[in-house]
DNA sequence: GTCTATATTGAGATAGAC
DNA sequence: GTCTATCTCAATATAGAC
């Protein structure tokens, strides 16, 4: 709980601190079941009675990493979601709002989507499902809305969000795992266009901007 | 090299086979290094040395299991991509095409894709990028010709190749970690026709029938 | 609170019999 | 070719001093 520093509060700050970072990295970099106690507490500067005493095990260190950054990504989601717009307009923000979520916890990210696509190597399950469930429940209710308003048009909700999320899931993935191509916001927001417009077309305008004759 | 089996050629097989099948469903299912030769030795009804014998190590047999599905791949897809059509129905093709070879292979798929977007695990590197790398090119390939024919509007081919490799990806994903939600072949078909055509629209057609007034 | 030193377990790998 | 039995090492975790 509330911690009163040792006699001796060296340089780097905060034990507790720096073997949550130092955590991050080794699981973010080497996943779970590859990281060992030893490189964290090296890291860290401690050594390992240090990491049990603070978390109980290394179980507890992960859980402890892998809780804050969940927190609050659906209420921000939702909130957003209700901010005023097109539809189109609201979509676009929406995926923008968690592709921004997701970069400013990069490490964060990219340990959750290890085991969201990987085997869980032996670590402590961790709900990720629900916070991604939403998200796309979320963005099925926009499509529906501007289906309904006459914005899009007809057609399968369900099969408009993959797309979107398709989308957006492969500016993260670019992020996470080719940095250097990484497309970023702009991408994303091309990407949409496209969706949005399709390609097809006269062959004259440019997706987002080409008018029907 | 060529096997000569032993004097007591047992029910289920080749030792060497049933080894590669163990060991792929428990990469599979728990990762490289969440996997011990114990177990996969078990699974095969064997014992250690019988592993090290066939292949030199764990790190052996993880290559040995990986190397197949690889291999042919590429050549598959490009002979996809030579076959006759509407730029369209080329690329949707080929999209199709890598999902079933994807769906034929999923337990090494699995594996592929959790090194592709987690940590390495300790598990010795597979070359995954050349052949996505390949793909890529390919229905980029495809959407400057489209443009280029007037089947496409003018636009970023990049752009599109991404929101058509974000469809396929979903497919995918959807079949690796949600198997009962998979949208299949005919999602796959489905999402490329909203990038096609685009969901916006006059609101009354529906998408991949929805003419021009 | 943080250390040194150690217990304990289970991993990958092998020697050598058959 | 496949086994039993064993080696070696590194991992998580802890006891107990300060």
């Amino acid at each position: 709980m509330a911690r009163t520093p040792g006699k001796r509060a060296e340089a780097e700050g905060d034990v507790r601190a720096r073997l949550l970072g130092s955590a991050a990295e080794l699981f973010s970099a080497k996943g779970y079941a590859g990281t060992t106690v030893r490189e964290i507490v090296e890291r860290a500067g401690v050594t390992k009675p240090a990491l049990y005493y603070y978390f109980r095990s290394k179980e507890g260190i992960y859980l402890d990493l892998m809780r804050a950054p969940l927190e609050g990504f659906t209420e921000r989601i939702e909130s957003t979601a209700r901010e005023k717009g097109t539809s189109r307009e609201r979509i676009t923000r929406l995926c923008l709002r968690a592709y921004d979520d997701f970069v400013r916890n990069l490490p964060h990210a990219r340990i959750l989507f290890s085991f969201y696509y990987g085997p869980p190597q032996g670590a402590p399950y961790v709900d990720f499902d629900t916070v991604q469930l939403r998200f796309q429940e979320i963005v099925a209710g926009l499509l529906k809305e501007g289906i309904r308003g006459g914005e899009f048009r007809r057609g399968n909700p369900t099969d408009m969000m993959w797309a979107v999320a398709g989308a957006v899931n492969v500016a993260m993935e670019l992020e996470l795992c080719r940095p250097g191509q990484s497309i970023g916001r702009g991408g994303i927001v091309r990407m949409l266009g496209i969706i949005f417009d399709g390609i097809a077309g006269d062959g004259r305008g440019a997706p987002g901007k080409g008018k029907r004759e």
